[in-house]
DNA sequence: ATAATGAATATTCAATATAATATTCATTAT
DNA sequence: ATAATGAATATTATATTGAATATTCATTAT
């Protein structure tokens, strides 16, 4: 059934409202139900449990900032290099932005990744294709010297993680022109590191 | 007086042994000052609190992490770039036997690191000036081309968090080898990109 | 059969009481 | 004066309970 999903769609869309504003812990069932018109019971018909709810919304967040990657890469009339450079800052801004205007989303995400490593595997596994991509396209332009593709991906993946990872870019209160301008230092260091001679 | 000292360093060995076995949470006062054949107020005579003497013993552990990497700097026959990766792996080991080994000790660590930023900022401008000294080296070597030593120690600072931080050291239980792997892979694209061409 | 519910039960949370421990202080010993 | 203590007090952790909430289930409606 179709309907069933519209549904699923609409809780979720509730959920993620309350939970943003009142956080995970202090949204309850009873209120999502009211929200969608329904009982607390029936709820269950949709989704096993809170959490699972959670997770749904968890993933819409960490899928949306795969989107803003993906959307790098069809951006035009850029040079491998600053296209990884964009992608981090774009994906920096985007962190930066939920962590510090969404605490309780920040928190659920948090929250989520602890729990479910798979996900953030998954996630990881997301931004490690764009980067492989990025590089790709730049031994196509002759400006990158690469071997192995999968490896420099992940490597370049550990090096920026102070820019991805929200406990991080969080930590020491850093701005996020600070942070941006560190991104960026670190980011055409490794390109450097890349290039063809 | 010279005493006042020594009884400061008792206090501070038997407050380090104890946390480490049973945790800073679970060691009473009492029991130090038993260790240490005196009455738990007379422990105050040379510690404010006991905060003071946790502080003390994660101090004491950062320090001797300094000194794992000071210790890379008087290496004999080491290229600057070797030296950069040497300190590096060192350090990394370091982190990772604490933390691996020594749970209670690496809470202890994360608490004050939490607590104190100052402490955490004093640590990292330790760091950085050891890279910046081994940067220096590079210059001489004529094998780095840099403009700024600082900037640039604090760029490779900031990439190789992951293989110095506690808490992403111990991340996703990755193997020591694993790490390793990759610190090495990170720390030679950082030097691909401050060799001089 | 599918969707939904109210009531029953299980689990989690928050407030409180209680006990353990940190810290202070007045006093004693050196 | 300095070092140390035991007893008093303040603070923090632990256990206990009652209330709130999540989850299940038997029943009803579509």
């Amino acid at each position: 059934m179709l309907i069933a999903q519209e549904i699923k769609k609409q809780i979720i869309e509730v959920a993620d409202t309350r939970f943003r504003r009142y956080g995970f812990g202090k949204t309850t069932m009873a209120e999502i139900a009211k929200d969608c018109h329904m009982s607390a019971a029936n709820l269950y018909r949709y989704f096993e449990n809170k959490e699972k709810i959670g997770i749904e919304i968890a993933l819409k967040c960490l899928h949306q900032k795969e989107q803003i990657g993906e959307a790098v890469l069809e951006r035009d009339g850029l040079s491998a290099g600053e296209r990884l450079e964009t992608f981090f800052i774009d994906i920096l801004h985007y962190t930066y932005d939920i962590c510090a205007n969404d605490e309780h989303l920040f928190e659920l995400v948090a929250f989520i990744s602890q729990e479910h490593k798979d996900i953030v595997r998954q996630h990881q596994a997301s931004l490690l294709a764009f980067i492989g991509r990025i590089l790709e396209e730049g031994i196509q332009e002759e400006t990158f010297d690469i071997q192995d593709v999968s490896s420099k991906a992940e490597t370049i993946l550990f090096a920026m993680v102070h820019f991805y990872y929200p406990p991080l870019v969080m930590m020491n209160n850093h701005r996020l022109d600070q942070l941006e301008h560190a991104a960026k230092n670190v980011v055409r260091l490794l390109i450097q590191g890349l290039a063809k001679h």
